[in-house]
DNA sequence: CGTGTAAGGAATTCTGACACG
DNA sequence: CGTGTAAGGAATTCTGACACG
């Protein structure tokens, strides 16, 4: 409908910007993507490269290590959200395909 | 209204990034910059950096170029609509105060 | 476990300049 | 005018490792 991967997720951002924007030492970010947190691409030469939407992940995962959360614990709850994204998404697929068929039933 | 400076215009890519996103030398892009065409912020250290939104302008100014558009030429025209845009705010500013007082009253 | 740091190398960025046209 | 390039230096980023706790 829309998305042609938007500015939020386009992986733009350098390490040292990203450190600048979160607070977090580059260490630290370094870190989380090792426990599987955070996902930059590489740019050509292997220069990690985040997204904005990366930035609010990893302030998100600043917040849950100051409450003491471990970064196993983030990661398994970042999964099961995942999972329920995924389930989601094919429900919505499922209703799209029925709504093709038998029709725009505004009601439900 | 909306706004807290979008991901369109934070400033956040280094020149490197923005080179193979508009496919623009880096000599290109900082001479533009010296004819006064694009806008990048500096980090701490003196690192340009740029937005999405500048990209696109750049990406704007390669087509101009490409089609023999001086420099020059290119900055008119930019100035010209900025001062149009201009003109039009203010026009809506005062749209939007004179709704204040004698218009569409949602009640009060 | 989560983070700091020193280490060495490779890649990035910066500025001012010369070149060509 | 617009762009390439070599130059030298400073800052960035990368990896693997040791440290502490």
């Amino acid at each position: 409908m829309h998305h042609e991967t938007s500015y939020k997720e386009r992986k733009v951002i350098t390490i040292g910007v990203v450190s600048e924007l979160t607070g977090l030492s580059e260490r630290q970010i370094r870190y989380y993507e090792e426990r599987k947190l955070i996902f930059p691409e590489r740019s050509p030469k292997g220069n990690r490269k985040y997204s904005f939407l990366d930035v609010e992940h990893l302030m998100d995962i600043a917040n849950k290590r100051e409450e003491g959360v471990q970064t196993f614990e983030i990661r398994q709850e970042m999964l099961r959200r995942k999972r329920k994204q995924e389930r989601n998404g094919r429900k919505e697929l499922l209703r799209g395909e029925i709504n093709a068929r038998f029709g725009i039933q505004q009601s439900e």
